[in-house]
DNA sequence: GATTTACGTAACCTAAAAGTTACGCATTAT
DNA sequence: ATAATGCGTAACTTTTAGGTTACGTAAATC
């Protein structure tokens, strides 16, 4: 695992760390309280937060010797975005299947 | 590459991979004028281009001994699926903040 | 029908990801 | 002050991802 992963995508990849984020969501978590629900020890599960960290998924609250862990938009808009480059795409497929409908398809008439 | 991925994630976790498919956004394209695009041999982008089909990110559509790579939603739907179920957080987030403002913030009066 | 083209696949290698144990170091509890 | 807790990190091992070359095969070209 190497934590200087800054990549999005990278960072998702891994089942674990997307399982992580969702119990996140649901609520604020300290790493031990996340490594608990984890077969795997808490210095991997310390590795994935921070490739999450680096990636702008989560944001880490310090408080005392706890590192609690919150979500972070940023990781999110960034994959949200790169789907919406997509969407021209299918807008495009959508409209030449209407055109297609329009002059090939009989229209049932009353 | 064990090339029977069929997670979505998996499949754009790879920097080419999502080259590949802003490629075949553009247009229609056969694996070899894929490859010309690469540095990596022809073999290498044989194997991208199936782990994007078992994840469901593109089509093939067989020509003659030709096989032209067209984009399928479906990968693209999972991934945004996923992004949604976040959808709640960020409103919740949002609804929190919205408090707060409404009762720590003085409001600037006329 | 011989050759070239457009692929897929198997066998293999290398590098990076993911895991572990064994520490060390603050912070909190006693 | 001492012990226990909550972490990070270094060093190491195993697994997997990504790449290659060397084939084989079916379709197009000559």
């Amino acid at each position: 695992m190497s934590t200087e992963t800054t990549d999005a995508f990278q960072a998702l990849a891994d089942r674990g760390r997307r399982e992580i984020l969702m119990m996140v969501a649901k609520e604020k978590r300290s790493i031990n309280a996340i490594a608990e629900n984890f077969d795997i020890s808490r210095p991997a599960v310390s590795k994935h937060i921070k490739i999450l960290q680096n990636a702008g998924f989560i944001n880490i609250e310090e408080k005392g010797r706890e590192r609690y862990c919150v979500l972070n938009q940023t990781g999110f808009s960034e994959v949200q975005q790169w789907i919406n480059t997509f969407e021209e795409y299918w807008t495009a497929q959508f409209r030449s299947l209407e055109n297609y409908l329009a002059s090939n398809v009989p229209v049932s008439k009353k």
